[in-house]
DNA sequence: ATCGGTGCAAAGGGTTTGCAGGGTA
DNA sequence: TACCCTGCAAACCCTTTGCACCGAT
């Protein structure tokens, strides 16, 4: 009854680990395909899934996409290339985001994004 | 060639503008239906696509669904409730978000979320 | 009388599910 | 051997598009 190792899991694992920003559901599989090529797209949806109801996986909403990265990163916040459509990590945070909001608010956690032109994006345009 | 004013339109405006939060596409269709019943989804969806064109609606991405509200709110940010999935307004901002990002990173701007329970649902859930 | 907007239905794109076969334990 | 996982295809849901009709100008 419980996860079974597979080669498409340890896969879909490994390409999350190795990504180190995160990934939508379509960059996985085309990631894992590179290892797997037979891999199918319910296979992606399945596994991500199981991640994120074992908490290994955790989501999150940017520029209409939902998107997965490690759950053990820590706190930290996203930046989003609206050029290359890909999302990147950003350290650090701020004090006092939650005096923002009103105390019969139950506040969970928040999410920070930048939306703008990553460094790899923005070296092209000036060059 | 301009725009033409037409009922329909009026209360896709009107519901928006009413509304003071932002609005998914479906919730949209449902206040306005209260206004004019026969009014089809894929109104909508063309009356919001040409509101975001001439620049009087800002989408976002919140919760995995892509949502709406007026462009001239001023800088502001979300709170997202977890139980009845609606969004609501935050005032205010802080200071120093963009140190954060490293330099060769080209910000348009920036997207707030937190993610809870409302007050509403919060008063239900204690009561 | 134009020709843009609307309503309906079909088409698209992304995600989920049913099912038979394959692989792990 | 048992049964979870995979691959394929169908089903779903949300959004977009084609088309004939309606209605604002």
């Amino acid at each position: 009854m419980g996860k079974r190792k597979t080669k498409q899991r340890d896969a879909i694992r490994a390409a999350f680990m190795a990504a180190e920003r995160p990934l939508t559901s379509a960059e996985a599989h085309v990631l894992v395909q590179a290892e797997i090529p037979s891999l199918g797209i319910a296979t992606i949806y399945r596994a991500i899934k199981d991640l994120l109801e074992e908490g290994w996986l955790v989501s999150m909403s940017i520029a209409g996409t939902t998107r997965y990265e490690l759950a053990d990163l820590g706190h930290h916040h996203h930046f989003h290339c609206n050029q290359c459509d890909k999302t990147f990590d950003i350290e650090g945070c701020v004090e006092d985001l939650a005096s923002l909001v009103p105390k019969a608010f139950k506040i969970l956690k928040h999410e920070l994004t930048f939306i703008g032109m990553c460094q790899s994006c923005n070296g092209e345009m000036t060059s």
